[in-house]
RNA sequence: CGGGGCGUAGCGCAGCCUGGUAGCGCACCUGCCUUGGGCGCAGGGGGUCGGACGUUCAAAUCGUCUCGCCCCGACCA
């Protein structure tokens, strides 16, 4: 391609309406533009990046044994009501009726639609398992769209919907599909992470994320430093430990009541009495959806873990209950809550057993209880794993390994679903016992344009984008100095000619710009390889080629270049 | 939905508080000059100041409403 004949619009400034540096870069680059909040136009360096990632998509999703179709982007309102999702999914669904007042939407997710479309087809064990995928726009109407790519509204994304007529097979399409995306990550060039996750609103009982790992990061992660697990901090487990030595005491002094005025969160309590924030016991007033009050507690130096209390209080939604509702039911503000005589329920995380010589509040204003002996002094109803995982803690599955937090962005996830769909919508198929049964189903997403955020977050230095070489725009990027120098001309187009025949991208930069323009432009772009033609070069008889991600450099000989170029583009193409 | 911020030329911004009919940089056009990291000089074109209503002799500027966009929070296959 001619730089001149193609859609660039690149962009000296940072556009105003940019917060994170993927999409100041997409925008500067002349990859997008936004068109309304969360959906953009994709120029055409952009598409081209994006066919890229599909392509390899599509080459390793075949290679697994599924099958690509295209559902449409607009599904009837019946399916969604008959799955439930219609009442559940609220105002992200996008809804609308047509001429003849019928309700519709705009697919979000499609496993109402390829539910229905195998309920219809399948009638016996014979026909499973099978795995079917599509590459397609979704719609979602998010809250707060954000980040350019990384949160948009419209998107598209890879989706893949598996069906077994057993558990056992369900489960080894999921390490199937594990495997997949393991390659088509490392394929795109990025430094990823499989982490165990949440099952979240699309339900199911086993899913991995895969995170590219990147500090911008919506998502905190953690890993083991030993073995391979890694886990959504929202997942994450805590292993139960034995107390840390400086809280076991061979007998425990009186428990005694200390004036702490105006002293309310941890952070102050422990720098008044000069006390570790460990040796704290936090209580935190939760609301479930049943409207109960409930005490949460967890040492001082943790984080409660929503997601596990949920689980432990058997509910679906947990929220601080509001210091006005403290107030009311336990008749002192948050901050000198405590378990001792508490008028609550109260849950307890796992460290907080057998606490002795501990910090709580007083249940009084301006008051807190020190040298607190859990045993002796109260009973939570329940211990469990209720905190957050964090950074230091021992790795849950191995013995010696600990945990280090990293920050990723989530470009896939696989998902164990199960029966949820095929039980709700009747897809069901005849054993070989004649038994009618529910297809087990499993559910495999790919962002496809948020991957191609994740690896601009990844991948950019303070002058540009530097793209993996597999998912770039062009291989190379032709920079002739003086184009309308005979000289450098020539030489130019016959190594633009020559590339293309050896089946080498290459884009040429035709303008007539200055030279640093283009120089800007090209590092903007992050076009792997550059190869500039110049009159300094050309009085040696050669041309620089120079790599965008390391700056490193080397002269090729003006009639061997299209050779080593191409060489040296099949070489790392192959890593 | 709650909180905060911003809409002025294609882009990035100043002007607004204290009302008097719009300016800077980049980009663009013309000429000269220059050509290995966003050149230099000279000349030039381009804006119903997001929109509506109001106050006023007079509104980019003050008031009310409205639309759009950004950030924080709640939310999120």
């Amino acid at each position: 391609m001619r730089w001149s004949k193609t859609f660039i619009p690149t962009l000296k400034e940072d556009p105003a309406d940019a917060e994170v540096i993927s999409h100041k870069l997409l925008v500067r680059a002349g990859m997008i533009r936004q068109i309304s909040r969360g959906i953009y136009n994709y120029l055409p360096l952009a598409l081209r990046v994006i066919r890229k990632i599909e392509t390899i998509v599509r080459e390793e999703m075949d290679r697994a044994g599924a099958q690509e179709l295209l559902l449409p982007m607009v599904s009837p309102a019946e399916l969604w009501r008959e799955s439930g999702r219609w009442e559940v999914y609220g105002k992200e669904l996008v809804r609308f009726k047509d001429r003849h007042e019928r309700d519709f939407c705009l697919g979000p997710t499609h496993e109402e639609v390829i539910t229905d479309l195998v309920r219809r087809v399948v009638r016996s064990y014979r026909e499973l398992p099978f795995n079917l995928y599509q590459i397609q726009t979704k719609f979602r109407d998010e809250v707060r769209p954000r980040f350019g790519l990384m949160r948009g509204r419209e998107f598209i994304m890879k989706d893949a919907y598996s069906f077994h007529g057993d558990v056992e097979d369900c489960r080894r399409e999921y390490e199937n599909m594990f495997h997949a995306y393991n390659r088509i990550f490392t394929r795109c060039g990025l430094k990823f992470r499989p982490v165990e996750a949440d099952t979240g609103a699309i339900g199911g009982t086993l899913s991995h994320e895969f995170q590219v790992l990147a500090d911008t990061g919506e998502d905190a992660l953690v890993s083991c430093t030993r073995c391979d697990y890694a886990a959504n901090v929202q997942k994450a487990e805590v292993k139960a430990q034995r107390l840390a030595g400086r809280n076991l005491k061979e007998s425990s002094p009186p428990i005694k009541k200390v004036a702490t005025p105006g002293k309310k969160t941890v952070a102050e309590v422990a720098n008044f009495l000069g006390l570790a924030s460990e040796r704290f016991i936090k209580t935190l007033v939760y609301r479930t959806d049943g409207g109960e009050l409930v005490a949460v507690l967890v040492r001082g130096d943790h984080e409660v873990n929503e997601l596990k209390l949920r689980t432990v209080l058997g509910c679906q939604e947990v929220a601080l209950a509001g210091e006005t509702a403290v107030e009311q039911s336990t008749g002192v503000t948050p901050g000198f809550l405590g378990p001792i005589g508490i008028e609550l329920r109260v849950v307890a995380d796992q460290a907080i057993q057998g606490i002795r010589g501990g910090v709580t509040g007083a249940n009084e204003a301006n008051a807190h209880f020190v040298e607190v002996d859990q045993e002796r002094d109260f009973t939570p109803s329940v211990f469990a794993d209720l905190r957050m995982a964090a950074a230091g803690d021992p790795c849950p599955r191995c013995e010696g390994g600990t945990l280090e937090a990293r920050r990723g962005i989530e470009v896939g996830q696989i998902f164990h679903l199960g029966r949820k769909y095929s039980e709700t919508l009747g897809a069901t198929y005849l054993d070989a016992e004649g038994r009618e049964q529910p297809i087990e189903m499993g559910c495999y997403g790919i962002g496809i344009t948020r991957l191609l955020a994740a690896a601009i977050e990844q991948n950019h230095d303070g002058n540009g984008i530097i793209w993996p070489l597999s998912i770039a725009p062009f291989h190379v990027l032709l920079l002739p100095i003086q184009y309308r120098e005979k000289a450098i001309l020539e030489v130019t187009d016959t190594l633009y000619d020559e590339l293309r025949k050896r089946g080498v991208e290459v884009l040429l930069d035709d303008r007539d710009e200055r030279p640093g323009v283009k120089f800007k432009d090209a590092d903007l772009i992050g076009v792997p390889l550059r190869v500039t033609v110049g009159a300094k070069g050309l009085q040696r008889g050669g041309v620089e080629l120079r790599w965008r991600r390391d700056g490193n450099t080397e002269e090729a000989i003006v009639g061997e270049a299209s050779g080593k170029i191409e060489a040296r583009i099949k070489e790392a193409l192959k890593i």
